[in-house]
DNA sequence: GCCATTTTTGACAACCATTTTCGTTTTCGT
DNA sequence: ACGAAAACGAAAATGGTTGTCAAAAATGGC
């Protein structure tokens, strides 16, 4: 693990939602790192190729990433304001999926969920109309 | 409705799954059409606005549109092979997310719900090797 | 520590889906 | 048929992402 893919991976980390690359380069930028665009892409990259990174795409095409607290099969709920994400488990809709796929004659289901909100905070900031 | 949407919009229906952009442009033009890409992305744009056709986005980050049958909120269940697609509604997902935003204090929750899978014909055709 | 080999890096160019621009063509109301 | 407004399409611009390649840094053998 080379020093500057651990670098995006802890600038992943301290952000506690999704990012895209460019952000991440911004970001990294603004601390005084020499890192390249380039380089950034290809961490998020290898990241995300082990599984290290979850990704998802913007509605505008965009990749956005996120460095999560577990490897196995979950979903996100994200605030559309802030990006925060938090991490949902459960079996509820991964039975749901399966079932439906069943049901069509489909084989080697998989499924892709997430859910988008304004989070408990961004909610009262707009109320507040800060 | 102009011509040239309608075309689109016809174009769309007659493929039963998700198609590009630049997808049911090369259709078109291959059906004799003198139709611009440009007005390709206007049609369908138009046509999402207006929530005639669905749209999300393939994993690179591509665009793909389809027709649907019903304009209510449903999901699908599309073959990774041929990309047809089949429609899904049922409340068991709209519970689920509404009910995970609630728990986190999440306003104004909606959710994308993708499933994907081999179709049975594609299935079987793997199978035989053909 | 020192040199050769390999890996990583980053500036820049290339890509490609999508959008914008803008002059031309078509449509529509009268 | 006439003029205004809308639609069209070719070409250029945009912007995120990927490829290229030479320089810089890490690694291994001596």
């Amino acid at each position: 693990m080379s020093t500057r893919r651990e670098a995006v991976r802890q600038a992943l980390t301290d952000a506690s939602g999704f990012r895209s690359a460019q952000d991440l380069y911004a970001d990294l930028r603004s601390e005084g790192s020499k890192i390249g665009l380039t380089t950034v892409y290809r961490a998020l990259q290898a990241l995300s190729d082990s599984g290290e990174v979850d990704v998802l795409r913007t509605d505008d095409g965009e990749a956005v990433y996120r460095a999560c607290d577990t490897e196995s099969h979950h979903h996100h709920l994200v605030c559309r304001t802030c990006s925060t994400a938090v991490e949902i488990k459960g079996p509820t809709v991964e039975e749901w999926a399966t079932e439906i796929g069943a049901e069509h004659g489909f084989t080697g289901v998989t499924h892709t969920v997430e859910v988008f909100g304004t989070c408990a905070d961004c909610s009262l900031r707009a109320v507040q109309q800060t």
